[in-house]
Parts: C-alpha cells; structure tokens; sequence
DNA sequence: TTGAAAGCGCTAACAG
DNA sequence: CTGTTAGCGCTTTCAA
C-alpha cells in the first residue's frame, strides 16, 4: 500500500503533455483551456502535491518561516506562537519551532539547524545578545524579534530608557555612537509591546496607593522592563529590591521567596512576567503574606488564569497573539524597508493591590 | 554582504578535491586522513553547511517531524509540545508545527501542508477521525498520535470502556468486528495517559466524600474520558450532567455556567481539561458557589497555576512533557513495530474537593 | 501554446 | 581512497 507520492512526470505522462506544462498549469501560467483541464483532472485524479523540496531547491528559496520562543509552557509565549502560526497558515508557510529554554547556546544552535533547512526568515524572541544575532542577519537571514530585543552589552550609563522612548515611535533605535556589532542588530525589525509605558504605569498606580518600597522581580529578557522600572521609582534606587531569576520555575520561586524574606519592608512587587508572577504568589502564600493586604502585587502578561487567583491579580496586559501576528507579517513581507512596530499595554486593575498598610 | 551559502562544490573545489569527497567526509565515511583534514578546515573555514533541501530530496527522505496540536494556549498542549522538540532536538530533527484550533478540516489542510513538506513523520492529537486518518496512514505517513485517539464513530453500544482496559495493557484496540477504516487507524501507535484509571480514582475520590451527583464537563477529545466517567458513576448516568463544550474558552464558560445554572442540585464537578477547569472556577465563583463548600471541583491537568487558585485546585495529573517525549521516541524509531504507551495519572488531592454538604 | 533540457545541492553507485 | 556521473522533483529559459 506504500504508494509513493505521484511525481510531476507521473502527471505529464498521464495527461500525454510535458512537465513543463504540468508545470505551468498548476502554478497559473498560460496553457489551452483543453490542456489545463486536462492536466487539472488527472493532478486531482492522482492525488498530485507539488513537492516543496523540489521547488525550493529550484528556486533557492527558503521553505517556511522558523519560530523561536524560550518556553511553550509560558502561556505568554504560546499565545505569541498562536499567533505567527495563524498569520503563517493563511499566507500557506510552514513554520518550523524551536524552544530555546532561554539559552543563547541553545539558541544559536537552533538557529544552524534553521539555516541547515534552508529557512532563512525567523521570529525569535531572543535570549543571545548581538553577538548571537548580528552574525545571522548578516548571512542573509531575514529576522524579526519579538517581544523582546537581544540584550545589549552593559552600558556605563543607562541607555535604556533612551531606546525605549524612541521605540515607542516605531523605530528601532539607531546605533547612536555604538559598537558595530549592536547597530547591525538594532537595524533588525521588531515587534514590541510598550513595556516602557506599561511599567510606569505600574509603577505610578502602586504609588498612587502609597506604596514606596517596591520590588521588581524580573527574568530572562526583562532588560527593558527594569531599566523602565528603575526610571519610574528612582533614582535613588533600592537595587536589594531588583532580584532577577534565570527563568526556570524553581529559580523564579526562589527569587521570590529570598525577596520576601531579605527584605520584609517591601509592601509590593512587579513581577515582570506570569511565570515571576505564579512564583511570586506561591512564595507570598508559603510565608503567610497576604495579599494584598501585607504584599501589592502586579504581574506582567494577563494569562486566562490570572482571575482565578485569589484575590483576582491586577496585570499589566500585553498583546501576545497580536505581537506573534504582526511579526509573522513583517518577516513575511521581508523587505528591509520593515520598521518596528510598539503595540500599547494596558494595566487591568484586579484585586492584587491595596493601599500601603504598613507604616515605615 | 548577503553572502549566499557555500555549497559542496564551493567546498571541493577549494580543497581541491571532488564532492563526493566531501560528502563521505561529512557522513563519516572513509578517506584519508590528510584528506578529511583539509576538507574539514575547508569547510569550517568556509561556514558549509549542508543543505537539507539537497539531501532529502536525494535520500527521498523527509525533513523533521510534524507537530499538531489543537491549541498552543493550552498549558497542557505547551508542555506536550515541549517534549516533543526536546527529543527531536536531541535527534537533530527539525519540528514542523501546526495549530489545529480543535478542527478537523484545519487539521486536514495542516497535513495537506506537511505532505507538501515531504514531512512524512508526525505526531498528532487529533481533532478529526477515522475519516481523516486513515487515508493518511495509507499515504506511507508514519503517525503517532499523543493524548488522545481519534474519536471513534458513535457506537450503537457502548465499546469505549473496552477499549480502554485494552489500552491499559499497551495494546492497541485490535479492529474487532469493527468497519475497515477504524481498524486501520487504531492500529497507529500511540501516547496516551491513563484515563480511564484517572477517571475511575476521581469518581471514587468524589464518592468517597459523599457525592452522588457529579457532573462532568468535557470538551474536544474527551471521548475516553467520559466513557471512563460513565462507567465509573453509573449506570443510570444522569445524562444532564454530562456536557461539553467545543474548545474555546468562552464555549467552556458558557458549559459551565449553563450547567450550574441547570442543575443546582450537583455538587461535584469533573473538568476533563485544564480549560474546562478554569471555566468551572469562573463559572462558580460568578454564581457565588464557594468551593469546595457548595460544589467540589476535580481537574485534568496539573497546570503550574492549579496551586495558585484559592482554594488550591485537586487535580488528575498526567504527564504532558513526558508524552510528548515518548511519542517523538516512537515516532523517529518509525517502524511498525512500536506499540502503544500508556502513562500513568496521579490524583493529586489539595484543596478543592469536601465532603457533601447538601442533602438530597 | 508547448516540450526539451539544464540545473538547484546533494548522495550513491561505479569506476579508477 | 577518490573522482565522475546520474539523478531526486521541480521551475525556467529557449526553441519549436
């Protein structure tokens, strides 16, 4: 029963015509309205699919779009991958998947089997820095980041804020006296929720309820958001009340938990991500802080199970679906006249913050 | 700069050898050692990378394996999928992913597409049924299906329970007395969880507690599930309390709610999927049923934020990650001779579950 | 309008 | 041990 796949000679030779023509037909070149029947009925009676090695090969064109994402089990990110695949399947691409587990190793090993597949367009939400992507926009790949940017090297000031205000205009920031290596990567299109504004946001909604020690509980990618977070509370900053994991679900509770525990002055925290947030809860609840009422809590992304919390955690919303959609289509549309696209946030008040009880 | 890819005639002319060389070199094969040298730091030098389109296309070979999954915003199906890239990533295959959004004609044109890909292998949980597999299986595709098994036609009788004990033993269902096309689908392999045993110590958990009447709230692909649940309740099965909803959320809700709302007499609820759970909490809490006081909820799924909701969630565990690891396992082994694994469940029990309050 | 033929990058015979 | 050659399935000149 294993019947091979009917080849375009198996159509030729059927319909008596050459390949060229069954070529022809099925791509809407021009051909007799007998002919193109013809061809037409025995493709359909054969079952016939074109196959895409055979044409991507002939044509040196990639096959498919590659997708890069740190964790499926991220709902976040599951969101964004719904996303491209919805924007990739009506446009007939395949998408090949990769998780990075946040590691740039990871990653760029993903990358090399990408290229090996002759997919030369990726949506990644990176975790290596220029380093890591500079090399593969430069051999001819065509990406577009996603939710997040490549973290740039450490700067001796903080530049962050800069890039972050000039994101929100649409544009990615231009290699201002920068090395090489961060321009070429800054070039790259990107597709961003305003992270910026949606930690200020946070930020002035926790201290309109009073709250001033406030504690960023960040991961992996959360570069902007922090450097967002220090401009809003700062400066000085607190920097014991800046804790970042490494984006495991063990590091993150743990994160948490050490930041209850060093500094039980804190009244609220801004978990910069669901998975921070889940942990953030957990840790709370194991050391009998109540929320809110001894610890204000908001949580980047708005996961479906973010109001089945008790209380119900008020969030900062960003849009996953959306984001993973629109760079689909600016890797799909390829061209380097792609510019960068900021989708707002939205902060959704649930029950997770009260007034500061606590005096200082 | 768009440097295009070196190709193995780039290679062997620059080791001034001929490609067949180069090929044997990178496959391991023999040659000399001063040879192999020069073509290896040729190639390194050289950035080769060979192509997958070349080779498959040569080999007649496929490229990578198919993932299809109803729905990436699902944690369970995130860390199925999750399983699925860690095995293939250690077999250096490539994944192709769709997202069948729980419809069997989106999942027929997803596998139309991986067909064209000459991706021969995938690994499904399957939205449609026989109809859509079998011509499939008969295609040469090697299949494997993951949580779930086609949904069988509607029996006169019901078979569902004996299928499951069946399964139970790793054995697929063998084709008794049944149509031809259902035979040839139950003999594709498969990675199931154990649910009718999970089902089964659910029932009799809530049982326990004093229950009697308990509802069940399934959806998509909940088919052994709920044969399990008829089995281990009835008979009679008060057929009211038994409903589905399609898929999405907002169908779940609706399920939900239209069965509080209908039977205010229940007071245990089963939500076969992690979904289906979290509508039952929003569900409830919105008709201002405490739980477990006024109704005990048991979920499929031991989703991350299960332990967050207040109170915390009793679930039937099942292992996605690990599903998915094995069914890429059986997969890339590919021969028919590999059968069918059954998993284990776990009946978690934390808060979410008392005794019976109500009288009847 | 159509067919013949030349490859795309690669591997597997088959000679040397 | 190594090079030459013949395709894998397809598109695309180039003639007819």
């Amino acid at each position: 029963m294993e019947a091979k796949r009917a080849t375009i000679k198996d159509v030729a030779e059927a319909a008596g015509v050459g390949v060229a023509t069954v070529s022809r037909v099925l791509s809407g070149g021009s051909a007799s309205p007998r002919t193109r029947e013809r061809v037409l009925a025995v493709a359909a009676q054969l079952d016939y699919r074109p196959s895409a090695l055979g044409r991507n090969l002939r044509q040196r064109r990639t096959g498919g779009i590659g997708l890069l994402v740190p964790d499926l089990t991220d709902t976040f990110f599951g969101q964004l991958a719904e996303g491209v695949l919805a924007c990739a399947r009506s446009a007939g691409e395949p998408v090949v998947l990769g998780s990075t587990g946040d590691d740039p190793e990871r990653e760029a090993e993903l990358v090399g089997m990408l290229l090996e597949q002759s997919v030369d367009r990726v949506i990644a939400v990176p975790s290596g820095g220029a380093d890591t992507w500079t090399p593969v926009t430069r051999a001819g790949m065509t990406v577009v980041f996603a939710a997040r940017l490549p973290a740039e090297p450490a700067a001796d000031d903080d530049h962050g804020v800069t890039a972050d205000l000039m994101l929100l205009d649409g544009v990615a920031p231009p290699s201002a006296g920068r090395a090489a290596d961060v321009s070429a990567v800054s070039a790259v299109p990107a597709v961003l929720a305003d992270d910026g504004a949606g930690v200020r946001t946070a930020v002035r909604y926790l201290r309109g309820l009073g709250h001033r020690r406030i504690a960023f509980l960040g991961g992996p990618g959360h570069d902007r958001r922090v450097a967002a977070f220090r401009e809003a509370v700062g400066p000085p900053v607190d920097e014991e009340l800046v804790v970042f994991a490494t984006g495991s679900r063990d590091s993150a509770y743990a994160a948490a938990s050490g930041l209850f525990q060093s500094r039980p002055d804190l009244t609220a925290v801004l978990a910069a991500g669901n998975v921070l947030g889940e942990a953030a809860v957990l840790a709370a609840r194991e050391l009998d802080l109540r929320v809110p009422r001894d610890v204000s809590l908001v949580m980047y992304d708005d996961v479906p199970w973010a109001e089945l919390c008790s209380p119900p955690l008020t969030v900062i919303a960003q849009p996953g679906r959306d984001i993973g959609y629109r760079a689909a289509e600016l890797v799909l549309r390829g061209g380097r006249r792609t510019r960068s696209v900021v989708l707002p946030t939205e902060l959704i008040v649930r029950g997770s913050c009260g007034p500061r009880r606590q005096p200082y």
